[in-house]
RNA sequence: GGAGAGUUGGCAGAGUGGUCGAUUGCGGCGGUCUUGAAAACCGUUGAACCGCGAGGUUCCGGGGGUUCGAAUCCCUCACUCUCCGCCA
């Protein structure tokens, strides 16, 4: 959520940096300040009324204890009118609050200013490549094949058992997934993230923390019983942790990781693209998550891009990094840089991370704030990134690592695994 | 699932209608003393909002009510804890 504060003085700059998002928001903007203005003349107004109100009270507690019951009496009809207007007063202020409220909740974060104008993924910029794309003297299978030919993976009994995009991994296959999550918390570890186990499912001040909630519930599985929801990433429950916080100086830097089911109702999208492992409604990822101070933010994001590329690199995946432009940015991120991995018998590439900074959006409907060298509350910020989510991840190693009688497990898993090849 | 007890400032814990944004202790910060530290002593220490400022308003789990006046009384919801039951 945008801080009205910043919507008052800078209007123009988040109305330029919005448009990036093609997003046309001077109406809403508009809106929203002639609102804050109509709150702030209500409030001021009903604050005075309180005051006055409070002044009569003391008299009217002093008159009695002094036995003027009569004065007092008369006092108390004098309240009447204010009383009337404070509460006409407070239904205006509490309804104008709440219609603010609810236009900044419509409005995205403002794109970082390194970030292009553009309308969806034919605009966004690569970065960075990494590795060559491998070349196979045999057919080259694509991962739901390989899955079957060495039973791996069982995508149909996950159908019998739940539904489509709920898939059981058996033998070797569950022991690459529990491999890859060993490798991954350990490198972040390294990293110097605390690694943590987080619920799985969240309630809705959680939800509205990170950004979900409202208008995104259909995105997240809803348990109505118990009002709760399961979470479509670890960033949910570890962000949500410093909810409500004010850390007690400026010096300081969060760094978490967590390994977690993420669950996602998605919706839309068929074919190919949702063949496989490409993707699912429940499926593993770790991820990264910190909490910075704001002049260290670019560093903290350039760290876990740097952590990010060198779990690939390890892995032996060709990849290539796109900074989002400002259409294809999540809602509340301010710059995001998705990691895409080349899948050779897909001929395509596939989103397997994606490392974002938020700056003070989510810190705003957090409450999460440290104190700065002069004692004053301000926002911090807040980052998260993946490192990494599987399915792809499985799919690419699959596809990439085969040979014409086994898929080869990489070096660094081969500890994690117990074994160097599949097949 | 049954029964009961709770929810107050970073923590612990007072406070049953006005002098309560709230006693006290611990912790934190500043100081005195000390070569330095500890101890002791003194002072200080919640958050949000409105206002250029002076200052004002709000917040004692959430919401509503009674009253001139509510942390305190009433209603309601949520959550936590204890005991019993069930159970990984």
């Amino acid at each position: 959520m945008l801080e009205i504060q910043r919507i008052r003085t800078d209007k123009d700059g988040i109305l330029k940096g919005l448009s990036k998002r093609h997003l046309h928001a001077e109406e809403t903007l508009d809106t929203i300040i002639k609102l804050d203005a109509e709150w702030r003349g209500a409030k001021t107004e009903m604050d005075g009324i309180s005051a006055e109100l409070n002044q009569f009270a003391k008299k009217i507690g002093d008159l009695y204890k002094s036995g003027q019951t009569v004065e007092a009496n008369a006092l108390k009809e004098k309240t009447t009118e204010l009383k009337a207007n404070e509460s006409t007063l407070k239904t205006k202020v509490d309804s104008l609050e709440a219609e603010i409220t609810k236009l900044l909740y419509t409005l995205p974060n403002v794109p970082n200013e390194q970030v292009v104008a553009g309308r969806d993924a034919n605009d966004n910029e690569t970065v960075f490549e990494f590795g060559s794309t491998p070349t196979f003297d045999f057919e080259a299978l694509p991962h739901w094949d390989l899955a079957k030919k060495y039973d791996l993976i069982d995508f149909e009994l996950g159908v019998k058992v739940t539904g489509a995009g709920f898939p059981f991994y058996r033998g070797k296959g569950a022991k690459l997934q529990r491999a890859l999550i060993s490798f991954f918390l350990e490198e972040a570890s390294k990293a110097g993230y605390e690694e943590i186990q987080a619920p799985l499912m969240v309630n809705e001040a959680s939800g509205i923390g990170t950004g979900q909630l409202p208008d995104k519930e259909g995105q997240m599985y809803y348990m109505p019983a118990d009002d709760f929801y399961m979470i479509p990433t670890a960033e949910v429950p570890l962000t949500n942790i410093y909810r409500d916080v004010i850390l007690p100086s400026a010096d300081f830097s969060i760094k978490m990781t967590g390994y977690t089911p993420c669950f996602r109702r998605e919706a839309g999208s068929y074919g190919k693209d949702v063949r496989g492992l490409n993707r699912l409604h429940q499926f593993d990822k770790v991820e990264i998550v910190r909490i910075e101070h704001p002049s260290n933010t670019a560093k903290a994001l350039e760290e876990m891009m740097e952590h990010v590329k060198g779990l690939l690199e390890k892995l032996g995946l060709q990849f290539r990094i796109l900074r989002l432009c400002g259409g294809d940015m999540g809602f509340a991120s301010a710059m995001t840089y998705d990691f895409e991995v080349y899948s050779a018998a897909q001929e395509k590439w596939l989103e397997v991370s994606s490392v974002s900074r938020f700056d003070t959006f989510q810190a705003n409907r957090l409450k999460l704030r440290f104190k700065d060298e002069d004692k004053k509350s301000q926002l911090c910020h807040t980052l998260n990134g993946s490192a990494l989510a599987l399915p792809r991840i499985v799919a690419a190693l699959l596809e990439n690592h085969q040979t014409a009688d086994g898929v080869i497990i990489p070096e660094v898993l081969r500890a994690y695994a117990g074994f160097d090849k599949i097949g």
